[in-house]
DNA sequence: AATATGAATGTTATATTATAACATATGTGT
DNA sequence: ACACATATGTTATAATATAACATTCATATT
């Protein structure tokens, strides 16, 4: 941490990096979608699209869940966050536009997700369409398993 | 195919598997079980469990959502099909009991799937698993996509 | 054969996840 | 002011999955 500047959170690093992506990208990151995305940050691990709109809720009162669905698929459209399909939950992207193949290690027991990009997973991918003459469009990705500080 | 003996398709082939696969290991294929287990290898691609549903009631009337969930659930526990985290769907597994990891290409036009055994997969999950200090535990791998016959 | 036991199945109800369809508002350019 | 597209609001319902409890069935033992 230098002594000029205020070391950012994880959580307001992302908001920022969204915004200045939306910005070059002529995306329009609206009120209510900088709102989940801040819900989404604000959680430690993954989060539910039913708590997220029970969060949501108590800013508005008049979000359903269209709301959050419409505002989830607009995030993921744009590589801000993520979903992981083994568990129907979201989490924000760490490293949304450096995308190459990315891929999650997820703890059974306590909820948290390490986001690990790979150039090996990449390779993978591309050698195993390749022989099957496949055209590879959206990968999915993910370890279940027990972390670290878990298995004690 | 030799002559003695007619060649297997390979649902059948799969069903005989499972069958061996089950009186190996002491495990129970009931009638309903095996009868799940034929219309998830009676239609090409995948299913969807209520579409299974709707299938099994042709011969049981009385089936509801639970009968198919819980045989799904044990056919998955023993190895006999997998699930599609991002579709939401079930398939038969081509080869019960050999199992290292495995992936599936699933095609987004035709609904043909693909699944794949790969050292090189396996490799990776050990690989970054033990670089995360992690434990694996149950590996999804899904690539969407297009397949060679729905490229022209 | 009677009985006990656990596993499998039946049944009712409901929880969870997600989308269709149409109405209204809002921003932008002309 | 108007047209247009995009975003949001709203109602309803579809699709996916499980909890909880009752009953049946197989089998092992007496």
């Amino acid at each position: 941490m230098s002594k000029q500047q205020k070391k950012l959170s994880v959580s307001e690093e992302a908001l920022k990096k969204a915004e200045e992506l939306c910005e070059v990208n002529g995306l329009k990151l609206t009120k209510l979608r900088k709102q989940v995305l801040k819900l989404i940050w604000k959680k430690p691990g993954y989060v539910k699209a039913y708590d997220l709109l029970d969060e949501l809720k108590k800013i508005d009162p008049s979000a359903k869940p269209p709301t959050i669905y419409r505002t989830l698929d607009f995030l993921m459209e744009n590589g801000l966050i993520h979903k992981l399909q083994s568990l129907n939950a979201f989490i924000g992207c760490l490293h949304p536009n450096e995308h190459n193949e990315c891929y999650f290690l997820i703890c059974d027991s306590c909820q948290k997700i390490e986001e690990c990009c790979s150039k090996k997973i990449n390779n993978v991918v591309l050698s195993t369409s390749k022989n099957n003459n496949f055209i590879p469009n959206k990968v999915t990705f993910e370890i279940a398993g027990t972390c670290q500080s878990c298995l004690n």
